[in-house]
DNA sequence: CAGGTC
DNA sequence: CCTGG
């Protein structure tokens, strides 16, 4: 059976796919390439996306459900938070950083993925102290095991990402130890236990209401969520624009580029956290957390060699 | 040592 | 501390 092709109008400037979802955001996007035809293929809300990108347009099939493209334009536009103006912002913190406009010729269109809260969650929980190909791999063994299944495409089959209560059960330690998930197999098992304790989607909701500090300091009381996870999370599933993960790479770059005065350390104290995060929203303002996942894009070595 | 946390 | 490059 053959997939309707639907059209979410966006000019190029205002989203490019390949900063934006290769950019260690969302761990299940994948880029295929044959005979010149470019495409990505992931999973959100519960529905497979194979997204391609023109100059004004994304063009895109969905499997998972029937619905019309008005809907599924909706979701996208929200996935994507099209309602913010790039172009304007880009000018902002240009105006504001030589630095930044110097890498936003380059990397224009980056955006801040609007993601599930339970997927980010349970994702970034895997990604400490760890490398991003291992992380993917992880995500997708939990789908696989506890997620449904949603459809094959091209050989392969896709999961939606689990539910809470299904990753809280007994058995679900010994099972991701067995597969490769080390200690974090536990921080899993336990930390869907807590939700499940304190109220399941109810604890989500009101996570989702909070204000920063407080949502922050709630996820903290997950196992296997420290400062930075949390701040992952504040920043791209409960829209708190301003929060900077300080993670090693940024603090390599915070020391190289803009504050040279940092101590030489391997690993981020809480101090160091805490001054990185303030010299950037003191530089971009309210929506520094997203102008800082700009310059992080910019910077990986990934993107050097990319004409793109 | 890898996008930290206990 | 788990595990993989």
């Amino acid at each position: 059976m053959k997939q309707t092709w639907f059209k979410l109008i966006c000019q190029k400037e205002q989203l490019q796919l390949l900063g934006t979802l290769n950019g260690g955001q969302s761990f299940r996007w994948k880029f295929t390439e044959a005979e010149g035809d470019k495409k990505w293929i992931g999973v959100f809300s519960d529905h497979v996306w194979v997204l391609k990108q023109t100059d004004d347009c994304i063009l895109y099939q969905v499997y998972g459900s029937e619905n019309s493209e008005d809907f599924y334009n909706k979701l996208l536009s929200n996935y994507f938070q099209l309602n913010l103006d790039l172009k304007e912002k880009f000018a902002e913190w240009s105006s504001k950083d030589p630095i930044f406009e110097k890498a936003a010729s380059q990397f224009y269109g980056i955006r801040i993925l609007k993601q599930d809260l339970v997927e980010n969650i349970f994702s970034f929980i895997c990604s400490s102290n760890n490398n991003i190909s291992r992380i993917t791999g992880m995500v997708e063994k939990l789908a696989k095991f506890y997620g449904e299944k949603i459809c094959e495409l091209e050989d392969q089959t896709y999961y939606s990402f689990p539910k809470i209560d299904s990753l809280a059960d007994d058995k679900v330690e010994s099972v991701l130890k067995k597969e490769g998930f080390g200690y974090r197999a536990k921080y899993i098992n336990q930390s869907a236990k807590i939700i499940m304790q304190e109220g399941g989607e109810k604890w989500l909701d009101d996570l989702k209401k909070l204000p920063y500090e407080e949502s922050k300091s709630k996820l903290m009381t997950l196992t296997g969520i420290g400062p930075k996870v949390a701040d992952c999370i504040c920043l791209m599933s409960l829209g708190h624009l301003g929060t900077i993960p300080i993670d090693t790479h940024v603090y390599q770059i915070a020391r190289k580029f803009y504050m040279p005065h940092l101590p030489k350390r391997k690993t981020v104290t809480a101090k160091i956290y805490k001054d990185i995060g303030d010299h950037f929203r003191e530089l971009y303002g309210p929506l520094a957390g997203w102008a800082h996942t700009v310059l992080f894009c910019a910077d990986l070595k990934k993107f050097q060699t990319d004409e793109n």
